[in-house]
DNA sequence: GGTTGACTTATTGCATACAATAGCTAAGCA
DNA sequence: TGCTTAGCTATTGTATGCAATAAGTCAACC
């Protein structure tokens, strides 16, 4: 996952302004600043599952960590406190957040119906060059589950979803959608059960992708629905928590 | 609005225990952090109206304004930038959020798509007591509607929409329900162009009220899009960025 | 045996000083 | 006149030190 487009304020990221023209002034540098730093380093981290739930997070440890005085740190613990990726208790240190189960079960659900919306509007407003796109990415999947590589399909399956989240053509409902995501990332298994999920994968894509290509709304919706609802096997569910 | 519920982290506010034993250990002092009552204190400011958007939020004035250090100044700015409520624009000075048209737009679909899925979710999973108080506040503001008292009726409606959040079960989506409302807040009307806009707002409730207690998902999903679409028309809309 | 209380200490909260960056202005040049 | 560039300055970013709070511990008391 993108980590860059971990929505933390109002993420210029999936409504990014899409401007490709190839005479654009600079690259520009891109100064970053370290907290953001910090930030980004923690959440990829985080949502990689190399911290786990639960997971102290020592605002001194870390700034020793990263050669830096705490400052930044408690800026960028602040951040994913505020994205809801980890929790700060007062006085007994930051961790890994570690929803209970019916939160978790809360955010699948509210994962389904955001992207069931998503889907939905995408079928109603989609550009042509989205809709091409899109059919690209699915093509590229399905040729991805073949070869059985679970890795990059899981990549492009991202790309998949992030296309459709764009065409909703509603950038405040795609963020909360991708941060939806990104916060049920951490539950995601390390690898699939199966490889036979992938094609599965794919023939339910196929059908949020036809009902998208007809026009469909409702349609999408459902499709993408039970899409989300399958995919939740991929996840570790349990009780993380007391 | 209360802005004791904005949630920043994954907000105790709406999902909050409900544990009304009376035997509880202590009232407990609550004891604030200069941050955040900084935070609460603009977040008020900006959602009664008093800082306009655009409005210019120095860090160094502020700290001046409240007699504290920067430190605390600036993380409450970001928090606020999390939340959606400033746009921290790097050494240009932050200021109150103006989301283009086009943003406010999606917002006010999301209002819509949260707001329905709440009252739909409600609908199945109301608790018989929780069906009770919503009818009684219900029944509050019909009493309300005929005195015309807009501000108390405005206090009135955010618990009648709380409540339904609530009824949900599901504290994920409550939350983005409610930062939606509080996103679009700054742009309500001063006042209610007329008085009887409080008397079709309540037979819009009432749709959605009677289809909650019949066990009606879709029929209370769709009263309440409904009622958001006209309640759309309190708020101005306008282009308030260049 | 369980509860209450003070004490200790880890941890966070805040203030201040300084460094660094980017926006801005104006001068110089084509 | 329009563009580039250099320097200034407002503003933000970071480091460090100290203050303050609450968690945890242990002992005394009921």
């Amino acid at each position: 996952m993108r980590l860059d487009d971990l929505p933390t304020t109002q993420g210029a990221a999936v409504a990014e302004p899409a401007v490709s023209r190839v005479d654009r002034p600079a690259p520009r540098p891109v100064r970053i600043t370290r907290a953001e730093e910090l930030r980004l380093q923690l959440a990829d981290e985080i949502v990689r599952g190399q911290l786990a739930p639960g997971a102290p997070l020592d605002e001194t440890e870390i700034a020793r960590r990263f050669s830096v005085s705490r400052t930044p740190v408690r800026e960028a613990l602040r951040q994913l406190a505020a994205s809801g990726l980890i929790e700060a208790r007062a006085h007994r240190g930051a961790v890994v957040a570690r929803p209970t189960l019916e939160r978790l079960n809360g955010m699948f659900e509210a994962m389904a119906e955001l992207e069931a919306l998503c889907a939905g509007l995408a079928a109603e407003r989609m550009a042509a060059t989205e809709r091409a796109g899109l059919e690209a990415i699915h093509e590229e999947l399905r040729m991805l589950s073949h070869a059985g590589n679970p890795e990059r399909f899981h990549e492009v399956n991202e790309r998949f979803h992030n296309a459709i989240y764009a065409g909703s053509q509603n950038g405040y409902i795609a963020e909360m959608a991708l941060a939806t995501r990104v916060r049920v990332q951490p539950f995601r298994r390390a690898q699939f059960r199966n490889l036979g999920r992938l094609a599965k994968s794919h023939a339910e894509h196929d059908r949020v992708v036809v009902a998208i290509m007809r026009g469909d709304r409702t349609g999408a919706a459902n499709a993408m629905r039970a899409h989300i609802e399958l995919v939740r096997g991929e996840y570790e569910i349990y009780a993380v928590s007391v």
